[in-house]
DNA sequence: TTGTAGGCGTTATCAG
DNA sequence: CTGATAACGCCTACAA
């Protein structure tokens, strides 16, 4: 593999210029990009990355650490995130958390030495004062860290609500709410937007944590049910968690949804495609990933200075597991 | 950040020292040993990868190269490996080649040129000869490449084989089978054993080639079922497809494993949560990832010098597409 | 505009 | 056992 200096020497000219060539830094008369030019072609040259990073400290990876790859609203966003990194040549480094702070830890630190340009996190702790001892740019998604910390997030308060009221218009009268682990920022926006729908209507309800996980909402939502047949509306705050609770509906021989309406959160692929097709607020999820990306990427390049936010619209998705049918 | 040279000063030691401390390389006297220990611990210093990387020209990074991300199959055989490698002390880069040639072999430039210390393949040509001019270590996951370069996969023969055996012996006679990609090694092997199970017995078949995707399979059934309503059983070449296939059947009110019986190809989590839960031929995901992790990492540390390859054992998962309901 | 030379942090060779 | 020192491939003052 052709280096540096053999390029400088095919082309007659010294390893700075074509290193300023290359940089688009600095002054290269015309005729020596030409004969650059040609060396490199001739050569086959592509500048080695590695020591790129070396003397610059910036590599072209940028991390992403996800709580878990297992649930489906990660793949989704994960690609998206990919997508966008590659678009702009930037390759991603995945991680999976496990919502484990000291594995996130790790990984930051992993990544950090090898010099990643930025990093993306999203959703684990519920962190008011997460520092950024690091000194490369970081994004969150759907977690807001601080205050000087961008971050892209889904109006997780308005979606609940919208979610939730949507239940009580469609009848609902005794509602379980299954929300995500406690520690998490966005599933206490929920548990807000939750509470604000609830509020003044004269519905019973009852609250079960659950990981956004199909096993383990299942089994909660299956003893819930069973020993509270009363209920007859679930309001879930993932669409893994949703498609769990109506397994467990199924189970318990439950109509859905003439017996019981069930609306999901996140607008994952899979809602489409179980039976019956699960009523959700879906967040834009493409979205979120591209938005974060470009965000960083700006942060990367020094094109915005200024860290800002950005909020994205949740999308009320009426599908089957409730009663007002609307348009697929 | 401290780097080598510093903690060689204070151990009062030469870098080359420390060097051949670190690496395990060459002898280091007991008393300079003990010093660079003191040392290393008051600089809190790590080595830096990438200088490591330039010279060495290996890093610790692990390719993976998945044909798309949001096929539910992948994110499990993802996790599995993550895992292995993260215990062993490597990091993956993901990559999502899209079924597409030309992108898998940028990615596989783009990660050469980093210096990755192996790369691990899954599922997408069918190539005979596919030749490995790079000079790191490849695994291929689930596609056998050539003879030289190790593989892990199930028996898809196989299990193709007892997953249409069992439609028959449950008194299907008219089978839909959904087909993945023919361009891919696995699909063709898996065509054999179909076609196998189904030799000498009197069933009527219909083939239709999906992508392993819930929409492209749940359209493609509907119009098939619709212009075949005699068809009583499905085997689906994943259980992504075999659960696009079910959506399509409850569309259409076909009651299953009344009217139609279904089988799919994989072991994902969801098939247990779709409703009816999925008959599957399952494959051992974390196990074909965990074991192709292994073998990636017992070449790149020249451990097994021969390339070997394995076959891990498929099992056929009973659950409530078909009408002779085992254990879950 | 261009070239020289030092440095980024390690490893590896080769004398001591 | 240990220590200089030359790579590895690139960037960047600084000088010309």
């Amino acid at each position: 593999m052709a280096n540096i200096s053999d390029v400088a020497k095919l082309a007659n000219v010294s390893v700075a210029t074509v290193s300023r060539y290359l940089n688009n830094s600095g002054y290269v008369g015309k005729k020596s990009r030409a004969q650059i030019e040609e060396a490199i072609k001739q050569l086959n040259y592509t500048p080695s990355e590695v020591a790129r990073t070396l003397t610059t400290k910036q590599s072209d990876l940028i991390g992403l650490i996800i709580p878990d790859i297992n649930n489906p609203f990660f793949p989704e966003l994960a690609r998206a995130v990919e997508d966008t990194a590659f678009r702009h040549g930037y390759t991603v480094i995945l991680c999976n958390s496990d919502e484990d702070i000291e594995k996130e830890q790790h990984y930051i630190k992993a990544l950090s030495k090898k010099y990643v340009a930025g990093l993306i996190l999203t959703t684990i702790l519920d962190q008011d004062n997460y520092s950024n001892n690091l000194s490369i740019p970081i994004v969150a998604l759907d977690r807001p860290l601080n205050v000087n910390i961008p971050t892209v997030t889904t109006d997780n308060e308005k979606g609940a609500k919208i979610g939730t009221q949507y239940l009580i218009e469609n009848g609902v009268s005794n509602i379980l709410c299954i929300s995500g682990p406690k520690s998490v920022t966005s599933t206490n926006l929920r548990l807000k937007g939750f509470f604000k729908a609830v509020e003044g209507n004269n519905v019973e309800i009852h609250m079960v944590e659950s990981k956004h996980d199909f096993q383990t909402a299942e089994q909660l939502t299956y003893e819930t049910l069973q020993a509270h047949p009363e209920i007859d509306g679930i309001f879930a705050f993932s669409d893994a968690s949703a498609i769990g609770a109506l397994k467990a509906a199924h189970r318990l021989g439950l109509k859905v949804p003439e017996q019981l309406q069930i609306v999901g959160f996140d607008g994952i692929q899979m809602g489409k495609v179980v039976t019956p097709s699960l009523t959700t607020v879906a967040q834009d999820i493409y979205k979120l990933g591209e938005r974060a990306t470009q965000i960083l990427i700006e942060q990367i390049e020094g094109k915005s200075t200024n860290s800002f936010s950005e909020q994205i619209e949740p999308q009320l998705l009426i599908r089957e597991t409730t009663k007002e049918r609307g348009p697929l």
